[in-house]
DNA sequence: TCTGGCTATGTTCGATTGAATATAACGACT
DNA sequence: AGTCGTTATATTCAATCGAACATAGCCAGA
């Protein structure tokens, strides 16, 4: 099985999007390694665009995913709370659920792809 | 019960989005009106971004999902062909299938958001 | 034949987005 | 005390995106 088509899910609060793709791998990355710029590293994203992503993240639920502490070398960093480890996995359930409610409708859908993907990401 | 989060999901071929909401509502509009400078009107977006988005759909799937012929004032006109529809209804049933299937992961979301979403949508 | 409305495509411009850069404050460790 | 790496934020710049405008070709009906 050759994975052609990948479903994406995007949570929306408001306008913002709560959560997503690239939010839940975040968070996971801050996870592991104990900080933001850290986890931007890992991303290849600037430090700037993933704390705005962790900031929104919180604004959009009542307690912070990430508490994060200033200063460096062992000093600071960052961490994800009850909450984020809650959201996270909620999310990765409606990743996995969602996955195999429509495997038929996807399978249905691949059957009837062209040879190639267009370049352009319209 | 006020519908307070939203679920959007994409469906990706390669870095092109082969449907998704946008997609499904403009070719749902122009299967009613039989234009797609009417259905573009009908969402109030560019003819142009609309004749974008039918085109990348059309490259995404083997056959074109709309055809269109060149005329107006009932000359010409766009409709939607058979695998238009079906694939129109298969993203329906993934919305649908999908919701059902996340309904009790969303209500555990729901109840730990924030009283108001913020502004900024990152 | 002329007109209206549609497809199809190019171009220009403004807004939005993200990257890069620059600071400032901070805390732990040497 | 000084250094390092981090959080937090502002600013500048480049790229991307979508809207607006322009143009050409086409077809049906008046």
């Amino acid at each position: 099985m050759t994975q052609i088509l990948r479903l994406r899910q995007r949570i929306l609060f408001g306008k913002a999007i709560a959560i997503g793709p690239g939010k839940a791998e975040l968070l996971q990355h801050i996870a592991e390694l104990g900080s933001i710029s850290a986890a931007a590293r890992q991303m290849g994203m600037s430090y700037r665009r993933a704390w705005l992503l962790v900031d929104t993240m919180n604004q959009c639920f009542a307690a912070p995913l990430v508490e994060a502490a200033p200063g460096g070398s062992g000093g600071g960093g960052a961490r994800i709370t009850a909450e984020g480890e809650k959201v996270l996995a909620l999310y990765r359930r409606i990743e996995e659920q969602s996955r195999a409610a429509v495997h038929q409708e996807m399978a249905e859908l691949e059957g009837m792809l062209a040879e190639t993907p267009p370049a352009n990401p319209h």
